[in-house]
DNA sequence: GGAACTCGCCAC
DNA sequence: AAACGTGGCGAGTTCC
């Protein structure tokens, strides 16, 4: 049996982290209050609206009709037997346990406007309900402390918890506004967050090496999902700065590369692409479906190269897929497979930082689990790095928090150049220089606020 | 009346 | 043959 050399360090990096970790806990994240109460009973307020509006709706009364009293619209089990029991209609998709899946796709699909407004309600409910409501429940003293744990993961990432800083709504506008409005920096501060840039592909490149990984990752004029939206879509053409194709690069990127890194199959890919990133149907296509791009529609531009159904299209899916892993990235899927075999020659698989999985993996989990772990512990690394720097030059700067590949951070204005230089000397060159088995260039990205103003604000910075 | 569960949904 | 990973949390439900 071996053992690992870096047992020791990885012990090592978990303990300092703690301490690291602490130290951002005890510091805390102002929240404004007053703001915060009054959003909550504003969204009281339009909550009930919506609810007032659903509960006039004919179907409604029906409902309410057949359970001869107030239903629960808030209860998925309740709306389940309601729209497919009695109303019998057909649901796309079922839970895991077998009952017609009420989520906002399936809803979608049943197409009847009035399951828009109990959509809304459960997205203001989980704005009032998981995040301001926690927020004013933690806060002491104006301040929340989420806790950040280095216990609980399997992969050896990190956790959060009360309220949890990891999930808070960043995608949808609406939400993330209304949220991000209610975190500020300590009076007269700025807050930051330095983000590495596709951290965990860079880190999987480190375990399988594959060259032509390696080779997109080095050369900053080539792009992966440039390149793979090229296939996809067919197209001769490609300038990721053009709207539309920049749209069809997110939809690969997001709907086939990295859902293929996971391990997932064609299959869920072409749905991915087709119906969640292009406004594609199931089934046979028209020349009117699919967003509009350059005067036509995707639909028609397919329906004309042969691809005339998602059908055709998860077909057309199936063969890159052969091709991506078969011809683009043969040594990664080999190195896939090695450590499949490892694993269930070993029962473990270790990290290029020192910690070992054991227990029960899947074939997905033996790969993608170090991946995952490892990346985070180049954060973790860099935030322990930064906190001693901070401390011992006694910078008024604080770190505050940590979503697995990026630091936020509370800042004070006159030593912002100072930090964005310090982080990016530790973040890209101390690290790699430590840990020499990080054999490609890593990257950050930073954003900054005002001063005095709230989380929602980031802006882009660059070093000048 | 609390534990354990399901479901839905937020993040990376 | 089968089919993407890691978490936290609120509300509803079921079980004891």
């Amino acid at each position: 049996m071996n053992i690992h050399p870096n047992t020791e360090q990885a012990y090592r990096l978990f303990h300092d982290g703690t301490l690291a970790f602490a130290r951002a806990e005890q510091q805390g994240i102002r929240v404004d209050m007053a703001y915060a109460e009054r959003k909550k009973q504003e969204l009281d307020d339009e909550i009930i609206r919506l609810e007032n509006t659903f509960k006039q709706t004919k179907l409604y009364r029906h409902w309410q009709h057949v359970v001869k009293k107030d239903p629960n619209i808030h209860s998925g089990t309740q709306l389940s037997h309601f729209l497919y029991n009695v109303k019998k209609f057909k649901p796309v998709k079922t839970t895991v346990s077998g009952q017609g899946a009420t989520d906002e796709e399936a809803l979608m699909d049943l197409n009847l406007p009035e399951l828009k407004d109990l959509i809304q309600i459960r997205k203001l409910k989980k704005v009032r309900d998981t995040y301001l409501e926690a927020f004013t429940r933690e806060q002491v003293d104006g301040y929340v402390h989420p806790s950040f744990n280095l216990h609980l993961v399997k992969t050896f990432r990190s956790s959060s918890d009360r309220p949890n800083f990891q999930n808070i709504p960043k995608r949808d506008k609406e939400s993330m506004q209304i949220i991000r409005d209610a975190l500020y920096p300590r009076p007269g501060h700025q807050l930051m967050e330095i983000d590495y840039s596709g951290i965990e592909v860079r880190i999987a490149a480190c375990y399988h090496k594959d060259p032509t990984m390696i080779q997109y990752i080095n050369d900053p004029t080539t792009d992966m999902h440039s390149d793979m939206a090229k296939q996809i879509f067919m197209l001769d053409e490609f300038d990721k700065c053009v709207k539309e194709y920049s749209h069809l690069r997110s939809a690969v990127k997001n709907g086939f590369v990295f859902p293929q890194f996971y391990g997932d199959y064609y299959g869920n890919c072409a749905v991915n692409i087709a119906c969640e990133w292009c406004q594609l149907p199931t089934g046979k296509w028209n020349k009117e479906d699919g967003f509009s791009m350059f005067g036509d529609h995707l639909g028609n531009y397919f329906i004309r190269r042969g691809i005339k159904s998602l059908e055709d299209f998860t077909q057309h899916i199936k063969h890159i897929e052969q091709d991506f892993w078969y011809n683009r990235f043969p040594i990664y899927r080999r190195w896939k497979e090695h450590w499949w075999k490892q694993y269930q020659k070993n029962g473990y698989v270790d990290l290029l930082t020192g910690f070992r999985c054991s227990g029960i993996l899947s074939k997905n989990d033996t790969s993608n689990w170090p991946v995952q772990g490892a990346a985070f512990h180049c954060l973790l690394w860099s935030f322990i790095e930064l906190d001693a720097i901070m401390r011992r030059n006694k910078w008024d700067t604080r770190l505050i928090g940590q979503i697995h590949d990026s630091i936020v951070l509370d800042v004070h204005p006159n030593e912002l150049e100072m930090v964005a230089k310090i982080a990016q000397q530790v973040t890209c060159h101390d690290l790699p220089q430590a840990w020499k088995w990080i054999n490609v260039p890593l990257e950050i990205e930073m954003e900054i606020a005002d001063v005095d103003r709230p989380w929602s604000e980031l802006k882009n910075y660059v070093i000048t």
